[in-house]
DNA sequence: GTCAATTCACATGAAAGAGACCACGGTCTAGTG
DNA sequence: CTAGACCGTGGTCTCTTTCATGTGAATTGACGA
């Protein structure tokens, strides 16, 4: 056993990788040069530029949807700044959080905690009144004259799930520090974000606005093409494959990040299969595993109730015959689902609870929902399933196992 | 037939509670010199 | 005398419940032609 598991990995080792540099198609990877991004970059230079002479430059708004390239451009920029501001050692500090991630800086507490550990302080996770936390980070700041730029990734989702008081205070917080200055950059995938904003909070946050527009599937092609030739080996890929990529990716608002997912699991893929061209066919099941890891992965990590509301969304959904385009209701979902909390031994939650959580698998992408009225039979949501007929069966066990029924 | 009122079955919002986690300060206890 | 254990208080955070209000069109029923 052990003998086959070894000549396996030497096999794995001999083998030529079709990768030459793979991370130059993963999401993180910041390329030299930016194509169709030189006056979204300069845009951004011209605002920030005075930090350098330790003048408060105006807060930055950047928009666009994603795979715009919103975040490396910020990054390119900023990073190039903070190279210069260290040759000629000026104070200016960037920092970056990306209020999308979980525990990280999704609540007003989180956010500052965070912003106060990025400069070094020492920050209980929680316990400490908001106001404390407050008075650390801006203790902290003030210590030195320095400019500080605060770069808020996904800003839209922590004004959704907090309020914008946070920018409030962040933006009026220059006005408490002596010898420092803060800026911040908000990035939104939100194009329509300002609107629900506080006026007050709008006006100071986009002093500057910069717009990123999708890439069309020209521009994803050339992209494509400048990755791939660091990525893969030399002409390893098909003709067809980088426009057959840009193409998918352009359909979806023109996201790079995605057609370079695409292009990266693609090459996996004909690894593994010990292949030795990238076909345009490979694209085809690129898209396919991209999208079945992800809903699988989605459903697998939800909590018990949402698996069990999903469950019963899936089983009405079967029973109604084929693929659910036939009509199911809230209603209809809450009683199965009581059922199966009663077989699932757990506590049912109330329908209120439930509407939420079916509203949130929606957000998902597992299942599409529209509210519609039938008049005199009440208004519901009308639900199915939007996860590929071919998912459903092991949709099914993974719940079924994982609840136990 | 027309039209406004009614009605249903939830959607949607707001507020507040429960329970987990945590920090901090005060008090108690046991070990040390 | 002091370090550490052990409270009590007060804070955040998530998930949930409770209460309240909103809503869109099928249905109803009064009205007039």
């Amino acid at each position: 056993m052990s003998k086959k598991i070894d000549s396996f990995f030497e096999n794995y080792l001999k083998k030529s990788s079709m990768f030459v540099n793979k991370k130059a198609l993963q999401g993180n990877y910041v390329p030299k040069e930016i194509p169709y991004r030189e006056k979204q970059i300069e845009h951004i230079a011209n605002v920030l530029a005075p930090a350098l002479r330790l003048e408060k430059p105006s807060n930055l708004f950047v928009y666009g949807k994603t795979g715009t390239g919103k975040t490396l451009c910020v990054k390119h920029t900023t990073e190039a700044m903070f190279e210069i501001a260290r040759k000629n050692n000026i104070e200016l500090k960037f920092i970056y959080l990306n209020c999308k991630f979980k525990r990280v800086a999704d609540t007003e507490y989180r956010l500052v905690a965070q912003l106060a550990r990025e400069l070094g302080e020492e920050v209980p996770v929680t316990g400490l009144p908001t106001e404390e936390i407050y008075k650390i980070f801006l203790a902290s700041i003030d210590k030195k004259e320095q400019v500080i730029i605060i770069i808020l990734d996904e800003i839209d989702q922590l004004v959704k799930k907090t309020g914008d008081e946070i920018l409030y205070n962040l933006t009026r917080m220059n006005s408490e520090l002596v010898k420092s200055q803060v800026s911040v950059i908000g990035i939104s995938n939100d194009l329509v974000f300002t609107d629900v904003l506080d006026p007050r909070v709008k006006s100071s946050l986009s002093e500057e606005e910069v717009v990123f527009p999708p890439y069309n599937a020209i521009q994803l092609q050339k992209i494509l093409k400048e990755r791939s030739d660091l990525a893969f080996r030399g002409n390893v890929l098909d003709a067809g494959v980088i426009e057959k990529c840009a193409a998918y990716a352009a359909r979806e608002h023109g996201d790079a990040r995605r057609a370079l997912e695409l292009l990266r699991v693609a090459g996996e893929i004909v690894e593994r299969q010990s292949g030795e061209k990238l076909s345009v066919e490979h694209i085809d099941l690129s898209e396919e595993k991209i999208e079945k890891d992800r809903v699988l992965e989605a459903i697998s990590v939800q909590p018990k109730q949402s698996k069990l509301a999903l469950f019963a969304i899936l089983s009405k959904s079967m029973n109604n015959g084929n693929n659910g385009i036939d009509h199911i209701f809230t209603g209809d979902v809450y009683d199965v689902y009581k059922d199966y909390c009663s077989k699932a031994g757990v506590r049912p939650l109330t329908q209120r609870r439930v509407s939420d959580i079916i509203a949130e698998l929606d957000m998902l992408g597992i299942i599409n929902t529209k509210v519609i009225s039938k008049g005199r039979y009440g208004r519901t949501r009308e639900i199915c399933l939007a996860i590929p007929n071919s998912l459903v069966p092991k949709t099914n066990d993974i719940l079924r196992e994982s609840l136990s029924l």
